[in-house]
RNA sequence: GGUCCCGUGGUGUAGCCUGGUCGAACACGCCGCCCUGUCAAGGCGGAGAGCGCCGGUUCAAAUCCGGUCGGGACCGCCA
């Protein structure tokens, strides 16, 4: 499929104001150009050359247009047209032409015309390109990441980077109507006292102190808002120093909201109006709404996480009770322990084979579960399952009843403590509906998420800490850290977390009380937070916002399944940016002038 | 911090499990010649790697083992 054709790509409205004496962009020429004298100039992205007759596939951003170069019409461009190597950017001078009769390309949105050359100009001559430059070749990431500018050449890179600017420009606009304010906030920060690692930023002038880069802009929307701000929204990179997954980058770009004076009715409509907006400039898709909204136990439940994909089925039911006697040790146990039991059915899977069965109990493993019990079921009571001597009928039953699950069935339970029969389940559960093809295409099913717990233990830290900041406001009066809800909401789309937010606090007795659960002392709270709180005693409107992880948003519209396809000059999964060699030894001079001695790589602490 | 997968001409892969037949195969690209309507043009011919790196086992290593570097997926982590 041709990635240029279904594009509103825009540049059309640039044409006879086109630098460099340009009449055209490549992929716009169509057949009612005909006869017209045209300039283009682009890259050489195939030559196919007959001995006589030579065609030129010439590529710009738009698109691929052919030019033509005949021997006897104009000898000096045919010979210039032989020798011209894949990858080298000229210009042609040209006349269109509607292709002679039965040579159209109806695979070409330019495929009904032609460029006759009378003149070629080789502006720049290329060598052989590391790797082939067409959407066919995948090379190698790593390969891609160090010739960037190459890759980014292939008209599916190109395309993908074009949408990601009407996605940007899309909602930009929808905010600006709205009244939303653009407000930029620093880069050079103070480090976040919870949240992820920061990437930190020595000081020169003051020396032995270092600055944090944002992890988000947080704690200035919010003083925004205390500025009187009222409707702020910025589209801005933060940075997490945490390791990257294929959803995660740690240079990622967030699409920032915060408003004052709104309930959380005001957030989900806006919200859900935005994305109904960008959905219909980009995808020419009309989404559902209102989205529907699952509470946070219910997600954490039925699917085993906060961000359940709700485009299949395969939902989890509590085996516990069952179980909770059984003379099957290993589930009675786990009950009695505190455990679950639960599990789901997976349609038409009973018939597995042993090794591919093994494979999911791996996966359990690999996520923490102590093991995986299978059940195929064959008919009736009957089952396969390498516990299959230790369930009693009336068991089986339940378990089927429970899960649904029919002949032919696959049952996959897990029974451990809840969060690691959650982490599980959900693993298996996204990796069946893979393996089972159970993944509805084109569809769109947004969610929002909401009752969250306002805190959860720590086990690192030993105490209670925020399940999303410190600042978000409790649903009620209760501030039992083992019951209190939050004012939380995140917005889910296929099973990726897009993005979140809350009301915020801003009464400060309840933020007092909120840090008091948190264990910070008088003065831990005003060395981290004391400007925050300090700003809410002169008057503080009720606040509230949501923040979204663009780079995510773009890479689902444009059907990625990856983050650093939708960033154009991406990381490895270590960091390295190949393109430039960062990182790189700091001088001697630069860390005298700020006054930092580097350890040697071995000494790991 | 951990688990798993990958690394073979310029590119993508096969070969590796079951060492010798590999002086490494295929496709694309590249070079040369032919060819006036193709569009992943076509035909003929050619050059190009010693298998990421280091070490070990062995009569013999692309193949087995250990380490290391690089890439990726995932777990932990990501308020």
């Amino acid at each position: 499929m041709d990635p240029f054709a279904e594009r509103d790509v825009g540049m059309s409205r640039m044409e006879g104001r086109l630098p460099g004496g340009r009449t055209h962009m490549c992929g716009a020429l169509r057949a009612e150009d005909a006869g017209a004298r045209v300039e283009l100039a682009g890259w050489v992205a195939r030559r196919r050359d007959h001995g006589g007759v030579v065609f030129l596939d010439l590529r710009d951003r738009d698109g691929v247009v052919q030019v033509v170069a005949h021997p006897q019409e104009a000898p000096e461009v045919h010979r210039l047209a032989s020798g011209v190597r894949p990858e080298s950017v000229v210009r042609v001078v040209g006349e269109v032409r509607v292709r002679p009769e039965g040579t159209a390309n109806p695979n070409l949105p330019t495929g009904e015309v032609e460029v006759a050359a009378t003149r070629i100009d080789v502006l720049s001559e290329a060598e052989t390109p590391p790797f082939q430059v067409e959407d066919r070749v995948e090379a190698e990431e790593a390969l891609r990441l160090t010739y960037r500018y190459l890759d980014l050449r292939r008209p599916e890179m190109t395309a993908t980077l074009m949408q990601r600017h009407t996605i940007v420009a899309t909602i930009r606009s929808f905010f600006d109507e709205r009244g939303f304010v653009d407000v930029e906030t620093p880069m050079l920060t103070k480090s976040t006292p919870e949240g992820a690692r920061d990437f930190l930023v020595p000081s020169r002038l003051q020396r032995g102190k270092v600055y944090a880069l944002p992890q988000s802009p947080q704690q200035f929307k919010q003083l925004l808002m205390v500025g009187g701000i009222d409707r702020y929204y910025q589209i801005v990179r933060c940075l997490r120093d945490e390791n990257p997954r294929a959803d995660r980058h740690w240079e990622f770009t967030q699409l920032d909201v915060e408003m004052s004076f709104l309930v959380e009715e005001d957030i989900f409509g806006l919200i859900e109006e935005m994305f109904v907006r960008v959905w219909r400039d980009v995808l020419g898709v009309d989404i559902a709404t209102p989205f529907p909204r699952m509470p946070y136990d219910e997600a954490i439940g039925r699917y085993g996480t906060d961000r359940p994909d709700t485009r299949y089925g395969m939902l989890f039911a509590d085996l516990s009770d069952i179980f909770a006697g059984s003379g099957f040790r290993a589930f009675a146990s786990q009950v009695e322990g505190g455990g679950r039991v639960k599990g789901f059915a997976a349609p038409g899977a009973a018939g597995w084979s042993r090794k591919e069965l093994d494979g999911l109990v791996q996966e359990a493993r690999s996520r923490g579960a102590a093991g995986l019990v299978w059940m195929a079921v064959a008919g009736g009571a009957e089952v396969r399952s390498p516990v299959e001597k230790h369930l009693a009928v009336e068991e089986i039953r339940a378990v089927c009843e429970a899960t649904g699950a029919r002949d032919g069935d696959l049952v996959l339970i897990v029974a451990d403590q809840p969060s690691r029969v959650s982490v599980a389940l959900d693993g298996l559960r996204r990796l069946m509906a893979q393996r089972l093809d159970l993944v509805p295409l084109g569809r769109w099913e947004f969610l929002w998420v909401d009752r969250m717990p306002l805190f959860e233990w720590g086990e690192e830290e030993g105490k209670w800490v925020s399940v999303h900041h410190p600042f978000t406001a409790p649903a009620s009066d209760d501030l039992d850290p083992r019951s209190a809800r939050s004012r939380q909401y995140d917005v889910v789309l296929n099973g990726i977390e897009l993005g979140g937010g809350s009301i915020r606090i801003h009464r400060p007795d309840i933020q007092q009380k909120v840090f008091e659960v948190l264990g910070l002392s008088p003065e831990e709270i005003e060395e981290k937070f004391g400007h925050l709180l300090r700003a809410f005693r002169y008057g503080v409107p009720p606040h509230g916002g949501i923040a979204f992880g663009l780079d995510r948003i773009v890479m689902l519209l444009t059907g990625r399944d990856n983050v650093r396809d939708v960033i154009a000059f991406p990381k490895t999964q270590s960091g390295l940016e190949l393109l430039t060699g960062a990182p790189s030894v700091p001088s001697a001079q630069q860390l005298e002038e700020l006054g930092m001695r580097l350890a040697k790589p071995t000494d790991r602490p």
